[in-house]
DNA sequence: TCTCCTAAGTTGACAATGGAAACATCATAG
DNA sequence: CTATGATGTTTCCATTGTCAACTTAGGAGA
């Protein structure tokens, strides 16, 4: 015994940590090759003491991806909240700056939360949480074209916006783009084409 | 021997039927559980042999994408020949229609092509592909916006294109959308972004 | 025609993976 | 104090990607 620390038999918050263990890993590590014995070795722990927490490698992706859309959900209500003017527009802009700063900051969620991994299906939690978000796109877009025409609106605000990200993310963009000038100057390309007739 | 067919030692032309499986099995099966060896099984030849041909499942998920890539190039180019209307708009139109139609008739092909895994980066023949494509784009939508304002043009045309492809084909569009509807709507809205003062 | 040579396939091995089962440890409700 | 359930561990299994060593066949050159 000595002095070495006696390490507990359980873990304390091993759930957490295994949460966090994963993210560190789909940060340093392409989303295919992060294996479950391997955030089980980070948290320090055996590969199969995931499964008490999560199903499988699986569960424990949808619910990486569940907390990335609280903190998404929670982040779109805050800059929307941060911005005084009145005008729908301005809150659209911040709306669609806020989304790409969110994808910048939470790569490896966002990729679990919008990549649709086919193992992951059928969370309750991550359906509740995307039916959310596009709800409240929804009610942005009726303020700029009205409730007929918000659906529409919400799907081209939405598939510019993820379009974008995962250009910049995959880091397809054409070198000579800047992404912060062509997050610009795509929310005001947006915001007009939402006035055209439809 | 009998009347069994005794099967060649030699395929004839396994890098075709593998490729072919290779999609057949990617159309039927999540990509995440598409194997090597269940590929070189419906090929018909044992596990190892695809190694010869493509070094590795990687390998032979980028050629793949880069014959996506070809048959994406040249469905593009066609459609715009199809169109004898000089406006711009109209190109540009088809063009949104043709890639939203790539998209859906080639579905394993077309996330291999934009899906970025980190197996199959670096293939020349992909990157070219790729470029191609993004060049071809640059140009329509100088016709419309002028040279300086074409790059970012560009970048609008592709986010909402590829976004919109990605939620279609994740069949992330709320239940109340019409997928031919939505296609025409937001090629009209970007169409008008794109007139939009940046 | 005979002989190599090489591309094309095969077999067998390896370590790593996800998952299941059986077991160990512990915290706590009663 | 004890039983019970949640939390971890160990062991095992089928499957996977990759490698090395082998076999086969189809031609090119003598």
């Amino acid at each position: 015994m000595l002095l070495a620390e006696k390490k507990p038999y359980h873990h304390g918050d091993l759930r957490e940590a295994l949460l966090n263990a994963a993210e560190q890993a789909l940060a340093e590590t392409p989303l295919e090759q992060v294996s479950l014995r391997e955030i089980a070795r980070r948290a320090g722990v055996s590969h199969a003491a995931p499964k008490h927490h999560f199903g499988s490698l699986g569960g424990l992706f949808a619910e990486v991806a569940a907390r990335g859309f609280q903190r998404f959900n929670a982040e779109m209500i805050a800059a929307s909240a941060r911005i005084h003017d009145d005008a729908p527009e301005a809150h659209l802009r911040a709306a669609i700056r806020a989304y790409l700063r969110f994808a910048a900051n939470n790569r490896p969620a966002y990729g679990l939360m919008f990549g649709k991994r086919a193992e992951m299906e059928n969370s309750p939690a991550l359906m509740a949480a995307g039916a959310e978000a596009w709800t409240r796109l929804e009610n942005d877009a009726a303020k700029i074209v009205g409730t007929i025409r918000a659906p529409a609106a919400a799907l081209m605000i939405w598939s510019c916006s993820h379009g974008l990200a995962m250009l910049i993310l995959d880091a397809s963009l054409p070198p000579h783009l800047n992404v912060d000038a062509s997050i610009e100057s795509i929310a005001t390309m947006v915001i007009a084409g939402l006035k055209a007739e439809v």
